[in-house]
DNA sequence: TTAAAAAAGGTTAAGAAAAGGTTAAAGTTG
DNA sequence: CAACTTTAACCTTTTCTTAACCTTTTTTAA
């Protein structure tokens, strides 16, 4: 949410927190542009008139990063003219001040169901390795311009580092989801293939996969 | 659309028409829901005081019958409970009368592009591949002046590979949906009539069709 | 405390099994 | 008969396991 009057931002995050949402609350452009880009988010709620950057320029900045997400325009300008250049630059919704937060409520709710048809379908299977773009249903590691195919269980033991990214993988975990069993040749096999993956990872130094001793492995990854 | 107010509805269609919508339109809850059945829509506008059957009932009918068809209410009953409960049916939005039309259409094209992501391509029957156009129902693969007729089990694979174009299409998937069943004998007679797409595809350059090996095919296209 | 033994893990290569590619002949169906 | 699909045959490629020979880490016992 960006809303630089800090009374009915307060009001609203914890509006929004009673009601399950999980709020980031930012009042000045450059900040919104600067948390997009790290953190990851499920819908955008944007006031039109803030100091340095407007709403308009920061929705048609996030757009540019992900053409998906949903935006709110949520701003006293009922000019005609400005609701209608909030859904140019591809708003969800577009509502003035003073609203109800009920409907509101309503509002962000259909729009994230609606959204959460296109999410759930698209499973999260991508995922970024330090410089590698590591995409699981195609079963491939991109780096740049080369491409690195992967086996089915290649790709399936890095989907679950992936998943435990800079945490402890234990051995079992893998051992159980992947090959079904735990015995000594399927441990020597995983050994086999955790050799592989780190081969296909070598050319980024800030990436890799460390082994703890009995009990798992770890990928490490900068940033 | 389902409006009751015949200069009203009047007025609305052929606004819509104008940009490029097409609009059935009935002045009655029955109807609605019987048109519902025999048609397809891509969204539904619904007005809420109506003779007979309300509006609310009309969208919960329409939500029954399918949970993903955007509805967006159109009414004069401004009280916050009734809103809300337009929402808790299922409603993408709640307008209320007097708006402005130029807002209603883009609350319209901002609610198609979102459901769009979910259900494009799905019953599309016309689709670019590179250079070529491949008509599903015609049967036809046309590249310039030269065009290639497919059988029915041709055609429809290389549909289900448009539908999935850039993503992996499971073997599965296409067997249980083609063939029926997914045993040694059709997965071998997939085999082969992959292999003839590959022939027909083979001109250009730009357009491949990729094995993801014990998981599915891509069919890859540039541009 | 520390040297030796045992366990765990790293890496490479060989080979078997599974999956897939292609072509042609043999069935099917309208 | 002609169009279409399935089956068969013979390949090639991919994948996974196994074995062998290392190195590192942990445990055991003098």
């Amino acid at each position: 949410m960006v809303e630089d009057d800090k009374n009915f931002g307060a009001v609203m995050r914890s509006y929004l927190n009673i009601h399950d949402f999980d709020v980031e609350w930012v009042d000045d452009g450059a900040l919104a542009l600067q948390a997009f880009e790290n953190q990851s988010f499920d819908l955008c709620i944007l006031d039109v008139m803030l100091p340095h950057v407007d709403g308009f320029t920061i929705a048609a900045g996030i757009r540019k990063k992900d053409e998906h997400i949903p935006i709110i325009f949520l701003t006293a300008k009922t000019l005609k003219k400005d609701i209608l250049e909030g859904f140019r630059i591809g708003a969800d919704d577009y509502i003035t001040k003073p609203f109800d937060s009920e409907v509101l409520l309503m509002k962000i709710k259909a729009i994230l169901k609606r959204n959460s048809m296109f999410n759930s379908n698209s499973d999260r299977d991508e995922f970024q390795i330090g410089k590698y773009l590591f995409n699981a249903s195609l079963r491939t590691i991109s780096y740049g311009a080369g491409e690195q195919k992967l086996s089915p269980k290649e790709s399936e033991l890095l989907r679950m580092l992936c998943i435990h990214m800079n945490k402890v993988l234990p051995r079992e975990e893998a051992l159980n989801s992947i090959w079904g069993e735990d015995s000594y040749f399927t441990t020597r096999s995983m050994d086999v293939f955790m050799s592989k993956l780190r081969k296909y990872l070598k050319d980024d130094p800030g990436v890799e996969i460390n082994t703890v001793h009995g009990t798992g492995y770890i990928l490490k990854s900068e940033l």
